[in-house]
DNA sequence: GTAGCTACCAAGGGCCAACG
DNA sequence: CGTTGGCCCTTGGTAGCTAC
């Protein structure tokens, strides 16, 4: 499995996580880095329709235009290395999978033989939603997993990051020079919505949502509170929480309109609820002519 | 293997940023 | 400047990840 890392406040930490075992960290770094080095920065291959060096300027691959354009993106990535880097010897397409669930983790390849009579070998992507947000990620993260199917699909060997992989690795940087060193680590900064930060230590821990309970969760470094850290307009000022109309009338009536309707599911009692808040809504506004 | 934790799902209105 | 897309915010249930 591919080698991870998590954001801390100093350091860059690089997690060692295998198939069914715990996460062990490899190292810490002290960076406020955000981005992956490099290899070599400065040569580039000169394959006829290569794409990698200029991957973070095309406009189709960012912005907006990121999430509507990654599975074509995943399949061009694909192509392009099966093509110059694996001489074609991998499927003209792959089963390549956005997982959300993967919060550490930036990419997986699955890899095993069907069990039938010819026990033929396959493999399958994954890719982490939540790491790989940026086309230089996704680049980065599938090349890596394709030196893992490479392995497995044209040598049959599973040796995690053995002998194939570093032989398709080095492959992979000789061929494309301008793709940053392939290693069994990637050194992502996990882009977390939301921080929340010791109020002795200043020790700070992302989440995706605001789902940590500061009442029950302390700071693993010095058992001190943790607060979230306001979140911040582009401009540096703090964004005020602000609780919406409706997100307040489902607070207060939900669980009033979930006895009534008991055996009615979440989605049913949420219609019933937005009926009812645009009724009283209406209600309201004739009331004050 | 299991308990605990975390993110996602559904709905709506409203706000904001990005884009043409 | 108008349009579009994405996010915010609430709830309980649940899937799946993480830690032991």
């Amino acid at each position: 499995m591919v080698q991870t890392l998590i954001d801390g406040t100093n350091f860059l930490i690089i997690l060692s996580v295998d198939r069914g075992q715990i996460p062990k960290i490899l190292m810490k770094i002290p960076s406020n880095d955000n981005t992956a080095k490099c290899g070599n920065e400065k040569s580039t291959c000169k394959i006829p329709g290569c794409f990698f060096h200029e991957i973070e300027k095309l406009k189709q691959y960012s912005g907006r235009n990121f999430k509507h354009n990654k599975n074509e993106l995943t399949q061009r990535i694909y192509e392009l290395a099966n093509t110059t880097i694996f001489d074609d010897k991998l499927p003209k397409k792959i089963e390549i999978i956005w997982n959300k669930k993967m919060l550490h983790t930036a990419g997986l390849c699955i890899a095993n033989e069907i069990q039938n009579l010819k026990k033929e070998r396959y493999a399958r992507i994954h890719i982490s939603l939540k790491v790989c947000d940026s086309a230089v990620r996704i680049r980065d993260t599938l090349i890596h997993e394709i030196c893992h199917v490479a392995s497995w699909l044209i040598d049959g060997v599973q040796d995690s990051h053995g002998d194939s992989w570093k032989f398709y690795a080095k492959k992979c940087n000789e061929i494309h020079p301008e793709l940053p060193m392939i290693t069994r680590c990637h050194n992502y900064r996990i882009n977390y919505k939301i921080y929340y930060e010791c109020i002795q230590c200043s020790a700070r821990v992302g989440r995706y949502t605001k789902s940590l309970n500061t009442e029950r969760f302390l700071c693993t470094r010095c058992k001190g509170t943790l607060v979230m850290v306001p979140l911040l307009r582009k401009d540096g000022t703090p964004i005020q929480p602000y609780v919406r109309p409706f997100a307040m009338y489902v607070k207060q009536n939900y669980r009033k309109v979930m006895h009534e309707m008991p055996h009615y599911f979440h989605g049913d009692v949420m219609k019933k609820l937005s009926k009812d808040y645009i009724a009283e809504k209406k209600e309201k506004s004739l009331n004050l002519f």
